[in-house]
DNA sequence: TTCCGCCTCTCTCTATCGGGAGAGGTTCGC
DNA sequence: GCGAACCTCTCCCGATAGAGAGAGGCGGAA
């Protein structure tokens, strides 16, 4: 405890991979003004220790157990809007960008990125400074331009990526087939697809459906 | 350098992630028994560094930048077919885990799987002992009792997962589309799928493609 | 050589898909 | 109260997809 050490960044660190975490708690703790306060390996003990620890910062994987981390965002930001994430992932779809960093996020990193980047975000997300490298935010932006699908739009897109007719569908939504091939030709409009196949790979691409 | 220390492990990381590499080798140079000589952050060094250090195992993230895990395995063991090669990546798929084992892989392990079943896998696959988790090779057995598609037909997949109509993966391959048709057939009663959109969602569950 | 798997091509036929154009109902916010 | 967005439903129609059944050529393996 040096004198000139006036209080160190207390870090927590979200993520489902235990190699993950040992990665980034050994950086952390190699810095002299960060500490990693906690460690959690799912998205609810994520906020469980959040309100119990109160870090200065929190760096949350997308892909999580129980609670994903837009999920974690979501909640935290209601708990406390001051509160000060960084999400770090390997997921670059717009739609994971812009829905965590609209939704309070303070920054968004991609789990390649070399150390001193990883580093410089937690420093600027604890000081309250958003944190967003070029390209990330480059497709945040770019989102903001592209029209949004509605909730049950999402409902039929999910089934059309598990390769569903529209009759099946129709079936599994209780509505008419008339009604889910409504849904699917809108979502191939929003999307610029010409078919269904197509839109499930540009969904993809962007982070709106998951596997 | 105590009296009882015979030889270390000599371990290669191979990961395009710097966090995922900091870890690993935080927690194998933490082993009195292990040491990592070496790290890759594509398939390229991965190879070359292999070539030059010999090491005793190599720990292998399949999706890397410039030539991808299995690629590297395929390489390595053809360089060496004595080389223990440890696969350790997030994706669970069975064409991954089939691939890479019957490419002569000797281990295979998730990247969620708690430190010591790592540190484990890497003293197994050192002593050229194979090592899989039981849910990993039991995906590996079910694969073996599937049909593998052809070339061609992967050819043709990946174009369908594009959303490419008969018509225009005919143009692009060159064939007429009635040939196209026929493929895509082929691969629906394969992947047991009754449309191309289902195709698709199996292969990629099944790790048939990427993206 | 003979067999077999792969790639190629052809044909027919039906179900499904996707484009286009409405329209009635709801629940919002203004 | 009045749009506005959303969800629902309805028609028509042409294009595409997928099932079924062959068949020829070409390569490697037995």
């Amino acid at each position: 405890m040096s004198a000139e050490m006036h209080k160190k960044i207390r870090v927590i660190l979200a993520d489902d991979h235990p190699v993950v975490r040992d990665g980034l708690a050994a950086m952390v703790n190699q810095q002299p003004d960060m500490e990693v306060v906690a460690e959690a390996g799912d998205g609810d003990t994520a906020i469980t220790l959040f309100e119990e620890r109160k870090p200065d910062v929190m760096v949350l994987d997308l892909r999580m157990p129980k609670r994903d981390g837009l999920a974690v965002v979501q909640r935290v930001m209601e708990i406390n809007p001051k509160a000060r994430l960084l999400v770090m992932t390997t997921y670059d779809g717009d739609e994971d960008i812009f829905q965590c960093l609209s939704h309070g996020a303070k920054g968004y990193i991609l789990k390649d990125a070399p150390r001193q980047e990883i580093l410089s975000a937690i420093r600027a997300v604890s000081e309250d400074r958003p944190y967003t490298s070029s390209t990330v935010a480059a497709k945040a932006l770019q989102r903001m331009a592209k029209p949004s699908l509605t909730e049950r739009e999402l409902d039929v897109l999910e089934l059309v990526a598990q390769g569903r007719s529209n009759k099946d569908i129709a079936r599994r939504l209780s509505i008419t087939e008339g009604t889910a091939k409504t849904h699917v030709k809108s979502i191939l409009t929003k999307l610029d697809a010409i078919s269904r196949t197509e839109a499930v790979a540009v969904a993809h691409k962007r982070g709106l459906i998951r596997l």
